[in-house]
DNA sequence: ATTTTCAAT
């Protein structure tokens, strides 16, 4: 069952500002996280769950969401007993910047442990990516290698957003000026970050020959 | 041409 209280809705001049994919963002000092959380109760039974987290004084968002994941979540360790069955849950995140190195390397710690927990990841822009070898790049392709796909959002998911996390008074989505080459051009850029490095061509090449 | 980044002042 879906209920949308004004109270968990972003507002509207908050989403645009935090997700205008522009090359310079600049001043976006705060990141937010929208999310959807589905649980599945029976063969075609789902349950829904939503709602938008920023980050908090010394704590990046995705940490923050995994402290309530419990809350989120319940039973997904199981609920104590023995032999009860562990729920599945499958996440959807919409975030504003990808994940810092530290946070990939929680995150993927996390999920490559909770099998029945599946996490796609949206971002809006990428966060200190620039450089060839930033350890943020190394944190998606732990990320993608832990299961966690990070994919970069378009016009569709921008839409998503706005319909569903935002207090957008039945006023429609106005996409900004250049969403549509930004998007692209970064799908490009994490495209290209998400093939695998030389040193680790090199690396499942001395592993074949045994070195 | 150059600009920014889960702040720090």
């Amino acid at each position: 069952m879906i209920t949308k209280l004004d109270s968990v809705l972003l507002p509207r001049k908050k989403f645009i500002f935090h997700y205008t994919n522009m090359r310079w963002a600049r001043g976006r000092h705060e990141t937010y996280l929208c999310f959807v959380v589905k649980r599945r109760v029976g063969p075609d039974s789902l349950t829904f769950d939503f709602g938008h987290l920023r980050n908090r004084s010394g704590c990046h968002v995705e940490l923050l969401f995994l402290r309530y994941l419990e809350a989120l979540c319940p039973g997904l360790w199981g609920c104590g007993g023995t032999g009860e069955r562990r729920l599945s849950y499958s996440i959807t995140w919409f975030c504003s910047w990808s994940p810092c190195a530290n946070c990939s390397v929680r995150l993927s710690q996390f999920f490559s442990r909770t099998p029945n927990l599946r996490l796609r990841i949206f971002v809006s822009r990428l966060y200190f990516c620039d450089m060839e070898n930033s350890r943020e790049r190394d944190g998606l392709r732990m990320l993608k290698k832990a299961g966690v796909q990070t994919t970069v959002m378009s016009y569709k998911d921008y839409f998503y957003c706005w319909q569903t996390f935002v207090d957008r008074k039945k006023s429609n989505f106005k996409p900004w000026e250049d969403l549509h080459q930004n998007s692209v051009r970064l799908a490009r850029k994490l495209n290209r970050i998400m093939q695998p490095c030389e040193t680790e061509d090199f690396r499942d090449a001395f592993e074949l020959l045994g070195l």
